[in-house]
DNA sequence: CCAAAAGTGTTCCGTCTACACCCATGG
DNA sequence: CCATGGGTGTAGACGGAACACTTTTGG
């Protein structure tokens, strides 16, 4: 009975990747250049169609692995693009991911390889087909979940300072917040961690180090930043 | 330069409704059995196949207009759904959408004509494939808008009671909620309009009809419920 | 010794929550 | 006349926002 199926139209199904990073207190995204025409050349995300034998959700995981050479990564789904015309080229739905890694994880000889840069968020450039859109929409569903979810760290090495972490809040959502008001909140959420460690990097006095316990996050769940 | 795209494999691309309505104090979905095999019989979301002259967005509204015979209808997507399996008879991803409708402008005619039925979201059958995931991550993305955007009124005619857009709030979010801290939200919001009508279905005293004022609303954006 | 980042509490104000009684009317 | 839903205000609790000074140390 799978003849039902039969005269519809088959469509190519993309995934594009909005990859964030956080360096020099900024909000990033690695962006590349276009392989190919049409619009060979323009800034473009870095995508890969979805195949018959596998998920949307791994052909965006495999996608971001041929690219960062990284498993296991933070993603979730921004949205499905459908313009008849996105893509010049041929028809083509693509389904849209951001990811969320430490920069320090990619290694620059893969960037050159591929030729893809950490671009700042508020100067991106013009871009291919509805990919600023892609981004557009993703930064605003990153930023609700930062919020409620401590996904944050996904962006940050494992031991972290919490003026790292209060300037990687204010990349994301744009706006400086206060010192004294966000350590308050970090105190009230026991699975961000004090260790003894110091970090000399930023600062001549040093700051201590924290770390995040996912172990004691699961279940204590009491999450607003 | 359209070779590139030659090699990769075409999937069918369908679109799934949640379609919600307001009735009876309770927030129902509308769905059906599915007419076609593998899974016949089965209670089903309505849904149709994007086609290549037609933009996904427009694939969704053409198929809640085959359904309903409404047009212009507020409808948001939820997502893809591409796990390979999904559909037994064929790979298809899908994509699904929410839409909200006053179930007084969908006459029982057609329902029956297409066997669909309202049922209440409480008490979901088992569906089809992953229809009943779409509908919980619908409700969820439906339940954060309509705290901050009035979307509530496409579920309600044109003039309500009070009381009845708190039941809609309550049915959403399945919740009470105070009368008197309601009522002094809503008379916060100029643009919720108390008019000289009056509504005596409800109750033996009467109660005032409001209307919403989407001019008024535009830029005075103070949402909140 | 000084520039530069780290670290630390309190007060105020606005918002949210809890709560109970009278009104109007149809049957 | 009474059962049913409609309509109204206040006080206390809570959470978020504003705000300034001391500490440490590398250069």
């Amino acid at each position: 009975m799978t003849e039902y199926y039969i005269e519809h139209q088959k469509i190519l199904v993309s995934v594009d990747c909005i990859i964030f990073g956080f360096e020099h207190n900024k909000l990033k995204v690695l962006i590349g250049h276009r392989a190919m025409n049409p619009g060979k050349g323009e800034w473009s995300l870095y995508g890969g169609f979805v195949r018959n034998e596998e998920s949307v959700d791994e052909a965006a995981d495999r996608t971001l692995f041929e690219l960062t050479g990284l498993r296991n990564v933070y993603m979730r789904q921004v949205g499905a693009f459908g313009n008849v015309d996105r893509d010049p080229g041929a028809r083509v739905v693509s389904i849209a991911y951001y990811a969320l890694i430490n920069v320090k994880d990619y290694d620059e000889k893969l960037m050159k390889e591929h030729g893809v840069e950490w671009v700042n968020i508020e100067e991106l450039p013009q871009m291919f087909s509805d990919h600023q859109r892609m981004i557009v929409r993703a930064r605003r569903l990153m930023q609700e979940k930062i919020r409620t979810e401590p996904i944050s760290f996904q962006l940050l090495p494992s031991l972290f300072t919490l003026t790292q972490l209060q300037r990687l809040y204010e990349a994301v959502n744009g706006e400086e917040v206060d010192k004294r008001n966000f350590r308050k909140r970090i105190k009230d959420m026991d699975f961000i961690e004090k260790t003894d460690l110091i970090d000399k990097t930023g600062s001549k006095r040093g700051a201590y180090l924290y770390r995040f316990n996912k172990n004691a996050y699961n279940e204590a769940s009491n999450f607003k930043l």
